[in-house]
DNA sequence: AATGAATGAGACTTCATTCAT
DNA sequence: AATGAATGAAGTCTCATTCAT
């Protein structure tokens, strides 16, 4: 709003993280109102930018949301992998997916939502199932650095099925549920 | 369209099932094209219904999706419980599980996309929170009739994990890691 | 609501009075939402009448808006006419007239709005122009019991100034202009 | 439609008078149809402009609607003032009175029936009151220019209740009323 | 006699996108 | 390179009225 930066006359021109700050709106928006509310005009506004921007930089509407929804896979599966990596022994592994649970999964409300507006998304088109894919294999991976296989896809499966119970019960849950729940399948 | 039963002219009147057919016409949409395309139009359209039915059978939009989405919680939920009351001992209850995981979450693709559909919902808006609560308390208190808490905690968040897998990986699954996973939580 | 008399069975059928209800509601209606709110769900529902009455009982909502204009307008002038029957002499008939502005004029809020809302279809269709010319014939020949034909219109005129200026303007206005302005014009 | 100026192809952009065009068109069918008559769809088609501009250059129907009635009763109330400021001395004061019921109040059809439309809008909303106030308060401030207060609320409250009764009163008037009205008024 | 069901027209509004500048 | 103006399509909803019962 207060025209930051630009040295030069105008206010205009000269804006190259504009691209960029209109792909973080556009998470903004879809994270308040969903994909559904999610309209140039909306982002436009959250962005700080005029309306004729949006087309300028993308090529629709289309191409805005699968870039923001790129990101923001970009961003969860990097923190994974960097809280994976840091575990060094099969105990500090554990405890690296009990926080991931803990605070990522069961932390954030607007990642809850982004997560699902984007599942939804990849459930029906294949250009976003190619971007949960890779999420996934990323995960898979990470976990496989510390655990077998098997145990790998199972945790991989609790991590997933906590996430989703996050979303939808609003049953108060135990705490403990989660270390339970890691020991167990790990325990071999 | 298709003019049902009345033999005289005019075709009004005496259509006693048309809210049932809007809802799964509903419900059809929905699965086809995602509650983004669930238009007064579209739905109307696939129940062989006028447009101004739409708002005399139901107070809005948001009253017709939610009553579409209790319907689909529901008989998903008595789907579950049919099969899983079904299993007399550990054995087939287990073979239950790994059942509704192949054939129900693995199953229809429709299911798998109006279950995404809601649970994106559900992570928003409290009214269909409570549908999704409704129906993870049936599930878990399905599994419970034979398997104790802990152990129907996992493999409820078992089947949710594979259930997001299902809809966000491309990636070829192995048939067997189903039955590995339930036999390892079960094992106990 | 509560299906008073009726002393037969079903509770449906004798019902003299629901014509005349339907009139009274049309008109509360219009009096909390104007005569553009005033639809036949609307009015049944205040009616407590189904929405099949209304054109069971009228040809249309144009004439039952016309009757229920035609109600407003015969209560108003017959108090009109009250208050100045009751007076006997010039100085009564003075404060009759006052009496009229502060406490119908200027009383109830209910009736400013659909004063004001008859006034605009008067100005417009010769149906409702019928109605008011029928009122200001009345109000002046009550007048004129107790002034002479140039009183009687000036004051006839204050009446209605005041009464639009009673809508129109925020202002704060002395009590005491409306004795000073009946004093002036019937000084002579 | 009549594609006014523009040598080029489309037509577009290029119409800085549209947003004061549809103002007027407002007005125009007010006067014609009436506030209930003013919708998006006429409005756009007597100002020749499509019905997608209407939300484009108004946030709704409401700011139209009142944008129309500021600029009407600014036009209003300027012509009054004109008129008042126009007269030296009483005789002529009072004559421009006279002049401004006869030809203003009396004479156009289509500011009598926008007139009244806007003092139904003023009767319930607070916002169109505030138009009406400031527009009794220009009227007064003029008529102090010449005539005492008492006199100018007095020919205030004339000049309003003969408006009244021009929408109201299909009985045929005496054109000397008006004379004798001021005349008596302001004799003092 | 009375009414619930039904519907086509039309209301307001939002939107993605195009285009002249 | 960048954008304000503009628009046609489509969305949700309300309504007066009709009709079979």
């Amino acid at each position: 709003m207060t025209e930051a930066a630009s040295g030069s006359r105008s206010g205009r021109k000269n804006d190259p993280d504009r691209r960029d700050r209109i792909i973080d709106a556009c998470l903004d928006v879809i994270a308040e109102s969903g994909v559904a509310g999610a309209s140039h005009r909306r982002i436009a506004e959250a962005a700080g930018v005029p309306l004729g921007s949006m087309t300028y930089h993308f090529s629709g509407i289309d191409e805005l949301l699968h870039e923001a929804f790129t990101r923001f896979s970009h961003t969860i599966s990097a923190r994974f992998e960097e809280r994976m990596a840091a575990a060094s022994d099969l105990e500090s592994a554990r405890a690296a997916v009990v926080d991931i649970i803990r605070e990522d999964v069961y932390g954030d409300p607007r990642e809850l939502v982004l997560s699902h507006e984007l599942f939804t998304l990849a459930a029906r088109k294949p250009a976003y199932r190619a971007l949960t894919t890779a999420w996934m294999l990323r995960s898979r991976a990470a976990l496989e650095r510390h655990f077998d296989r098997d145990d790998a896809r199972l945790l991989d499966a609790l991590i997933g099925g906590l996430s989703i119970h996050r979303a939808l019960d609003d049953e108060e849950r135990d705490p403990e549920e989660i270390v339970i729940g890691v020991a167990r399948i790990t325990s071999a």
